[in-house]
RNA sequence: GGGCGUUUAGCUCAGCUGGUUCAGAGCAUCUGCCUUACAAGCAGAGGGUCGGCGGUUCGAAUCCGUCAACGCCCACCA
């Protein structure tokens, strides 16, 4: 069979990932075998393939293709996410460009659309995934707001409510004004901004009195003991710096520390809230800071958390001026109607025009956003929401990390893990959403009439069946289902996801089925530390309550993936290719080379297609190493020469201890160092060497026990680059041998002994050889001499353990070097260019072409370095301190040092004064 | 403000508990080769005071201190 000179992947992974599905191929059903477990991070159900996706997956594919080539029991288990802020968005903008608004639906109608759209572009990403060869067990695909997972949420939401662990309860919580839900303190993002803080001034609303303070005294022994007073034609006032002044009209106090020297003078009097006109008293508290800006602080405890805990010490009103989109509410009396952020500008010039503002200075300041919105900052705000409580989930998360159960790569995430977990605050579960989970709690609405007021009655349960039961159980008998509101709000995406390695095996609804107790703990998780707390954490939570066990046992935290000068990829920079594009380009497994090449555990990847191109590159060599190897014609009459056995024997060795590395390398996640040695046996030790050595004159035929070997070696080699490029490797594994069909090299272990002693030694014998080689090609490129020219190489005074004595070796030298011959030699003749491995001298015979002043400089350069090199070995051999204190191997080491770089130092004077 | 991490060749990184000529790899660069597997290739070569300073030690890229730059996470300074 002929094949082309270059490597044409398009065709050829189509047809061998049909093959894998075909065949059942990454299908996993418990059995004897032990078990790898992957579940995949689930993408957003809506979402498309991007270049942090195909790191992620290309390293989860990794992994199972490694496991199942070593006879486990792989599964890797696919879903999607029905991300519930970020679908839900995107479902209301498309309904918006339709003319719809979401407020105008019945939550019935939204879902409809949200399932329309879920529908339309669901699955969209696994798809993609399978370009790149991802090897999940598809029919176990997934989904957070399937039947299964659904029940699963419900359920453990009422567990852990009939626990006491979950509770509702009246806080200050993050309010996305955008998507007019909550938000959880893990989905706000603080960003650096440039703002301003603007100084109002609020009058005294007593003035008369103030002379009074502080036991009557002047407004002048005032100023001297420190107070800062400010007056002018209006009277006197404080100043206020804040960088919110549209939240004044919420203000209920004004709060000084009651160290401040500055402003003892406003002790219990009342400042007037400018343009708003109210009297509000000014209160004492240490939390203000006496440094930042005047040391008066206006406390507004509907909007700030801790104006709110403020509020709450001090027993103040609280008014509430925002509607839930961010506009003014009636509460705030001026500006109703308008956006907050409008509110802010036009506030600043009204207070201007009436005199109201000291100073605008300009300020840098920490802005919170929604993680999902982030053009919109996040308000602070006071409402009722479902909470679960962290502090039990802390407790029982920390000891598995800490203790190594799980292991975290990089482990320097440990550590902030740990911080997280020792600060946690209460989760906030409930999402004033339709997309998602309804919360299954009840209220009980016994006068149909929503007030506020009126404390809250509600059951939670499974059904509304249930909710009724309960709900007579608790509040009376009169209770009748029609009095019965289901909460309207749904849960966090992120209460479905904590579960996904129990929900994806039934481990909730169908506890110690078959499948969980087979697949749980999963073997690693493969995601960003950007989700650490979001997921990470809250799964070893569920784990830890539900099964009573970790989720995974190790954790691998991918880094991001930036473009090559280390930006962020991102659509507006148009720095993000297109990962199908890549693919239809340099093939998958080229990607895939190139996705992992840069990509240490932990560590941003700088993405470079450059790197997909060596890794195409690659594939092509490995395809032309095949070539050769196929063409070969065998003739059966032929005996295995030595030279072939040796070469044969050492590339076994080699091939033994480079896997050896390889699987350390793989037990330490550490997948780009795998697969550089992978590429360097393959592309150095095979290509480069071995082949080369055993590869017959053109046109003549090779022994069958030479061929035999060799394929077997190739083979080897497939399944050990298998894991990284698992299309190309397929396609050769099948042409190396018939193949049964559904036979594949997935499935087939490779099973290699650990390399001995005697391995070592046949490596070392090999590594002076190529030293030899190395050598004789290097005269030949400083003398321009072609490749082709037979020489004769002299070894000067060789030992009997010299490589050249080996027949076998020097048989392959002299083919990898063309040589012509070698020559014993005690002194070596004239016209000879030399060089040195280790203690022994060789020389390239030249004739004529030796130029010998160019010899005697460089024979003077390395006397030279040897020189300074002995210097140092004596300096430290005759300090006495070393060879007291150093150990015995140490020392020794240098002496052998010494005498070595002697012997060399004599040898090559002894040149140097023949050449001259 | 607190914590963590990084700094080694032009680029991306490896160098574990100090001691093999330890200063490495891949890419890039330069030079020579269209040698019938592969020019998406082969052969050869150059290139670094291991961020700065100080210390411990017979010996430091490696341990300690300190400074600097960069990055990340956490934190209620309006």
């Amino acid at each position: 069979m002929e094949l082309a000179s270059k490597y044409s992947p398009q065709e050829i992974e189509k047809r061998w990932y049909q093959y894998w599905i075909d065949n059942k191929l990454f299908a996993s059903k418990p059995d004897g075998r032990e078990p790898y477990t992957i579940v995949i991070p689930p993408p957003n159900v809506t979402g498309v393939l991007h270049m942090g996706h195909m790191l992620n997956n290309t390293i989860q594919d990794i992994l199972v293709r490694k496991a199942r080539l070593d006879g486990k029991n792989a599964c890797w288990v696919p879903g999607t996410d029905h991300a519930s802020i970020a679908t839900e968005a995107k479902v209301v903008n498309r309904l918006a460009e339709q003319g719809i608004k979401k407020r105008d639906l019945t939550r019935e109608e939204f879902l409809k659309h949200a399932w329309a759209w879920t529908d339309e572009h669901g699955g969209i990403i696994l798809k993609q995934l399978r370009r790149l060869g991802a090897s999940c067990d598809w029919d176990r695909t997934a989904f957070t707001m399937d039947e299964k997972r659904s029940e699963s949420v419900m359920k453990v939401f009422v567990d852990l409510y009939d626990k006491g662990l979950i509770y509702r309860g009246l806080r200050m919580v993050n309010w996305d004004p955008k998507a007019q839900t909550v938000l959880s303190t893990e989905e706000v993002i603080y960003r650096d901004e440039k703002s301003k803080l603007f100084y109002l001034k609020y009058y005294v609303a007593d003035p008369e009195n103030l002379q009074s303070v502080g036991g009557k005294v002047s407004i002048e022994t005032l100023t001297q003991e420190g107070n800062v007073i400010h007056k002018d034609s209006k009277g006197y006032y404080a100043v206020v710096a804040t960088t919110r002044p549209e939240t004044i009209m919420g203000d209920t106090a004004m709060c000084i520390n009651p160290k401040d020297p500055k402003n003892q003078w406003l002790r219990g009097h009342k400042v007037i809230v400018p343009l708003v006109n109210r009297v509000i008293p000014v209160i004492e508290d240490r939390y203000v800071d006496i440094e930042f800006g005047t040391g008066c602080l206006k406390v507004t405890p509907a909007h700030d958390a801790n104006d709110y805990a403020l509020g709450k010490t001090h027993n103040l009103e609280t008014i509430d001026i925002f509607n839930p989109d961010g506009t003014l509410s009636e509460a705030a009396g001026l500006y109703v109607g308008q956006d907050r952020m409008d509110v802010r500008k036009q506030i600043a010039i009204d207070l201007q025009a009436a005199g109201l503002m000291e100073k605008i200075e300009d300020y840098d300041n920490k802005v919170g956003y929604s993680e999902r919105n982030s053009d919109t900052a996040v308000e602070p705000r006071l409402c009722k929401q479902w909470f679960l409580n962290m502090k039990h989930f802390a407790d029982i998360a920390l000891p598995p990390v800490l203790e190594g159960k799980i292991k975290f790569y990089p482990t320097k995430y440990v550590t902030t893990y740990r911080n997280w977990l020792e600060n946690i605050q209460d989760w906030c579960i409930s999402r004033q959403l339709w997309w998602g989970h309804r919360i299954p709690a009840y209220f009980v609405n016994e006068n149909q009439n929503e007030n506020e007021n009126e404390e809250e009655k509600y059951v939670v349960a499974l059904t509304p069946e249930d909710a009724l039961k309960k709900a007579q159980e608790k509040y009376g008998k009169n209770i009748t289902m029609d009095m019965l509101q289901r909460d309207e709000d749904a849960l966090d995406t992120w209460f479905s996801s904590w579960l996904w390695p129990i929900s994806l095996f039934d481990g909730i609804n169908n506890p110690g089925n078959e499948e969980i107790k087979y697949y749980y703990p999963t073997s690693v998780l493969v995601t960003g530390p950007d989700i650490i707390f979001f997921w990470v954490a809250r799964m070893i939570m569920a784990g830890e309550e539900y099964l009573k066990d970790v989720p995974f046992r190790s954790v691998y935290f991918t880094g991001i993936v930036r473009d090559k000068l280390g930006r962020k990829m991102s659509k507006s920079l148009g720095n993000s290719p297109d990962p199908l594009g890549l693919i239809d380009q340099y093939g998958a497994d080229g990607v895939r080379m190139g996705m992992l090449l840069s990509a240490p555990a932990g560590n941003d990847i700088l993405f470079d297609e450059q790197l997909c191109q060596q890794g195409a590159a690659f594939c092509n060599k490995i395809w032309n190493a095949f070539r050769l190897v196929q063409g070969w014609q065998v003739d059966n009459s032929l005996q295995q020469p030595l030279s072939n056995a040796n070469a044969s024997a050492w590339m076994e060795a080699k091939i033994k201890t480079a896997y050896e590395e390889i699987n350390d390398l793989y037990s330490k996640y550490r997948l780009n160092e795998a697969l550089m040695s992978v590429f360097k046996l393959f592309t150095d030790e095979f290509s480069g060497w071995y082949l080369e050595m055993i590869k017959p004159a053109y046109q003549a035929p090779i022994d069958q026990k030479t061929l035999k070997e060799t394929l077997c070696f190739f083979e080897q080699l497939m399944k050990i680059i298998h894991p990284f490029m698992p299309f190309i490797t397929e396609e050769l594994f099948q042409h190396i041998a018939e193949r049964k069909d559904g036979e594949s090299i997935m499935v087939s272990p490779l099973e290699l002994a650990a390399p001995t002693a005697k391995d070592a030694d046949i490596i070392a014998k090999y590594e002076e050889l190529k030293q030899v080689v190395s050598g004789v090609r290097a005269v030949r490129q400083s003398k321009n001499i072609s490749p082709r020219e037979p020489l004769t190489l002299e070894v000067v005074a060789a030992g009997a353990d010299n490589v050249t004595k080996d027949e076998a070796l020097s048989q392959t030298i002299n083919k990898m070097a063309s040589l012509s011959d070698i020559k014993y030699v005690d002194e070596k003749s004239d016209g000879t260019s030399a060089f040195m491995i280790g203690t022994t001298e060789y020389a390239v015979q030249l004739g004529n072409l030796i130029d010998t002043e160019a010899e005697i400089q460089k024979l003077e350069a390395e006397l030279k370095h040897l020189q300074g090199f002995l210097v140092s070995v004596q300096k430290k051999l005759s300090n006495e301190r070393f060879v007291a204190n150093a150990p015995a191997q140490v020392v020794e080491l240098e002496r052998k040092k010494q005498a070595d770089a002697e012997s060399k130092i004599a040898t090559i004077t002894e040149s140097l004064a023949k050449l001259k």
